[in-house]
DNA sequence: GCCTTGAAGTTACCG
DNA sequence: ACCGGTAACTTCAAGGCG
């Protein structure tokens, strides 16, 4: 029998000593089934020093036969790094014994390298029979009995290996949110003292379940949630911040009740695994923390925040509580109904993230070949890494060991000095996926990279500018081909989109499926820089890096050359006078002399410079204004202060009058000595980026981080601080900083710095320029004499 | 001993 | 836990100052 089947999960399991591959999924009539596999074998590579050893080696391998259960020593015909060479493959019966029988090979002599004995064993299986995460396959099977009792309808044996069939149409997945909410009087909930007091609890057929402790007994809250699970079933269980809080909470917390937190399909326990992320067998257990850390606009990534600024639920339209506050509203019988009403918010809001970062995140897996719930957790280094992987596989490439090196640097980009001031009519042009393309161009890769000593002729190879490092034309490297395979494939799915109905379901999906496709290939570059890369090499990023400032260096010449004044540019883009014609040629020359697609992205009606490079504001012909790289958009300011400039933008883009400005920001001054700004609007927020002992100096958000910590607040590297500035304390800004959970009354804040510190740089920033000046803001001197100045 | 200055430390941004 | 380039702020210690 033939089943057609979508892969959700996968795992595998030593069955009577022989290694069982678990392929979870739904098939295409919408039932759970599992799919074993038990005719997949672990095996390594081993790399001669010569080939001469190969037969040396063979015999000592041979002596380990029965110690490590061996089936098999072949010799293989592979590439490594572009050359072809032979290397042993040993086949193991048992995954586990790999590592060991590793380790006891670096005693073995001749041998120069092991290979591929890191690769996780399902991975390895999926990747060498080309199966996918997260679409749909079909396989020959035959069913057998669910003896184990596991949650599924059909447990089947497969009879053939999967075939994949297409990344369309995802079943109906059913999706199940969750939020737990914990005691905390004495700050940080600890779950060996501390109950769970409310779970809530959200699933696709909109059902809202709210459970709640018996005044400081949760045994029967937890037992129902994990029973509310097992009855709804999900395919896919979704948490913010679960992976850092929630399940290790219930983890522990169960463990200190004596329950089993009995949530996988296979009757097994959440259990910690790579990346950091928890596993739960047959399911999908994603952290939607980990999509919304991608979204560079919102600053504080809380939930709410995320939720509010996705439009699944609006701040104003929900329940807020500080968290340090929960115990009291539990305490308080009669605040407990806020308390539920608030995680009711929170379940709602996670649910509807789900649905916003859902489509992506099962494309995202599918291209790189990650199971659905680690294609979050892993960072972007691995995601490309893994799809490198994959594709070596396909072109018979061995994959290089992870290697410890130090750190090297090089030349990046180029930033051109801008030209302050008011421009009117700027076009934006952009070189579409310039470094891929780049390393397309110039078959940049570590298969067809040509070392210094080696001599060639120069007619075979592409010479980097500036740092002379040399490429093979011929033929097509590693990186070329699977930069080209991720290009052309998006430029397909956008072409497809274009016939659809932008509302179309299958619109959505091929959308999410470009944006993935776009975010692996420009982050490809980027890892071949990364030192912990397996397939890093400095000359490859050095060389790209380098092509890129020839190419933009080109351009800029020949827009002067035809007299196209550049105002502005930064890496792969161009700011130039809107002169039709003039771009239109630069287009042409780009396309026609260097090979590269340039492409008017924007248009500015006005945009406004001052003399630093990447920050600068403009006005677009739709009256939206853009703000780049200014206090406006920083995280680390306080939304006063954001606010003030925004607002001094606006005025200045669209009326041209810093007069108005001042006024502006004169009224805002006075509002704020009369106590008319919110409190909120006066936190600043910046990130723990170390351990807080690692800190050289006392800045004051360490020593606001280290306040919380003498509350009993676990502080842990990369949290954001809030804090404001207090009166008193002394000189220094770390002396005054307080975390703002702890402020009582406003006027502890201490006033002059908001003024000077942050209300006045921001409005200056862009006012300065005008001739504007500090005292302009403070002055009691008559508004007319400003005008005068003017004049 | 106080003030100035600049290097170093730090964060968050741009592309 | 992808890269380098950049701005801007605060802290801290050295140097100026008879």
């Amino acid at each position: 029998m033939i089943i057609r089947f979508w892969l959700l999960d996968i795992n595998y399991d030593l069955v009577g000593g022989i290694p069982e591959i678990r392929l979870w999924g739904i098939d295409d009539k919408g039932k759970r089934v599992v799919i074993l596999e038990r005719n997949f074998r672990p095996y390594v590579y081993i790399l001669p020093i010569n080939e001469q050893f190969l037969k040396k080696i063979t015999e000592e391998i041979d002596k380990l036969r029965n110690k490590y259960k061996i089936l098999e020593i072949d010799v293989a015909e592979k590439k490594y790094f572009g050359k072809i060479l032979k290397v042993l493959k040993v086949t193991l019966l048992n995954p586990r014994n790999v590592p060991r029988f590793r380790e006891d090979l670096s005693k073995i002599r001749g041998i120069k390298e092991v290979l591929e004995a890191d690769i996780r064993f399902y991975m390895r299986y999926m990747i060498d029979n080309d199966i996918y995460p997260s679409a749909w396959h079909d396989v020959e099977v035959e069913e057998v009995s669910n003896k184990n009792r596991w949650d599924v309808d059909h447990v089947y044996i497969a009879k053939k290996t999967p075939i994949f069939v297409s990344y369309e149409n995802p079943p109906d997945l059913r999706i199940f949110a969750f939020d737990i909410e914990c005691y905390n009087v004495l700050g940080e909930p600890n779950p060996l003292r501390d109950p769970v007091i409310i779970i809530a609890t959200l699933n696709k057929n909109k059902e809202i379940k709210i459970f709640q402790a018996r005044d400081k007994d949760d045994e029967e809250l937890i037992k129902n949630f994990i029973k509310d699970i097992k009855e709804y079933d999900p395919d896919i269980i979704v948490g913010y911040n679960s992976n850092r809080f929630d399940w290790p909470y219930l983890r522990e917390r169960t463990k200190h009740l004596k329950i089993r937190l009995d949530v996988s399909r296979a009757g097994g326990q959440p259990t910690q695994s790579v990346y950091g992320h928890f596993s739960i067998v047959g399911r999908a257990n994603i952290d939607l923390f980990d999509f919304a850390e991608e979204i560079n606009e919102v600053k504080v990534k809380t939930l709410e925040n995320i939720a509010d600024y996705l439009g699944v639920k609006k701040k104003n339209e929900r329940v807020l509580i500080e968290g340090a506050f929960i115990y009291e509203y539990w305490d308080k019988l009669e605040k407990r109904k806020i308390l539920v009403e608030y995680s009711k918010d929170d379940v709602e809001s996670t649910y509807g993230l789900a649905e916003k970062f859902l489509p992506f995140a099962i494309q995202l897996s599918n291209i790189v070949g990650l199971p659905l719930d680690q294609v979050g957790s892993a960072s972007v280094g691995y995601r490309v890494e893994w799809h490198l992987m994959r594709q070596a596989y396909k072109f018979n490439e061995l994959i290089p060991n992870r290697i410890e090196r130090p750190y090297e640097t090089y030349k990046g980009a180029i930033v051109l000095k801008p030209k302050p001031g008011i421009h009117k009519n700027v076009a934006v042009l952009d070189f579409s996926s310039m470094y891929p393309n780049i390393m397309i161009q110039k078959n940049i890769s570590p298969d067809t990279y040509v070392p210094p000593y080696e001599k060639i002729d120069e007619s075979k190879v592409y010479i980097a500018p500036e740092v002379g490092h040399r490429f093979l034309k011929n033929p097509p490297g590693f990186y070329k081909k699977i930069l080209e395979r991720l290009l052309k494939a998006r430029k397909e799915i956008r072409n497809k989109m274009k016939k659809l109905d932008p509302s179309n379901i299958e619109y959505r999906i091929l959308d999410e499926r470009q944006k993935a496709l776009k975010i692996i290939a420009n982050a490809t570059y980027g890892y071949c820089g990364w030192s912990n890369a397996r397939w890093y090499k400095r000359e490859i990023a050095e060389a790209t890096t380098a092509w890129g400032r020839k190419l933009i260096k080109d351009t800029i010449n020949f827009a002067k050359k035809i007299g196209l004044e550049i105002i502005y540019g930064d890496t792969d883009s161009i700011f130039a006078y809107y002169d039709k014609e003039k771009i239109e040629k630069l287009i042409k020359y780009v396309e026609k002399d260097l090979g590269f697609d340039i492409k008017i992205d924007k248009v500015y009606k006005k945009v406004f410079f001052t003399e630093a490079k990447k920050r600068y504001c403009g006005l677009l012909e739709d009256g939206r204004i853009d703000v780049v790289g200014l206090e406006a958009v920083r995280g680390d300011w306080t939304d006063l202060a954001k606010e003030v400039q925004e607002k001094v933008i606006e005025i200045i883009l669209t009326k041209e009058n810093p007069y108005d400005a001042v006024e502006y920001v004169r009224h805002i001054i006075k509002d704020f000595k009369e106590g008319k700004i919110p409190l909120y609007k006066l936190i600043i927020w910046k990130s723990l980026t170390k351990h807080i002992s690692e800190y050289a100096v006392e800045t004051a958000h360490v020593a606001a981080a280290k306040q919380l910590i003498q509350m009993g607040y676990k502080i842990s590297k990369g949290e954001k601080i809030g804090f404001v500035v207090c009166k008193g304390g002394g000189e220094k800004l770390s002396s005054k900083s307080k975390p703002y959970i702890l402020i009582k009354d406003q006027s502890e804040i201490d006033e002059e710095y908001y003024i000077n510190k942050q209300i006045i740089p921001a409005a200056l920033r862009i006012l300065s320029y005008f001739g504007i000046r500090e005292d302009n803001f403070i002055s009691t001197e008559r508004q007319s004499s400003l005008l005068d100045f003017f004049q």
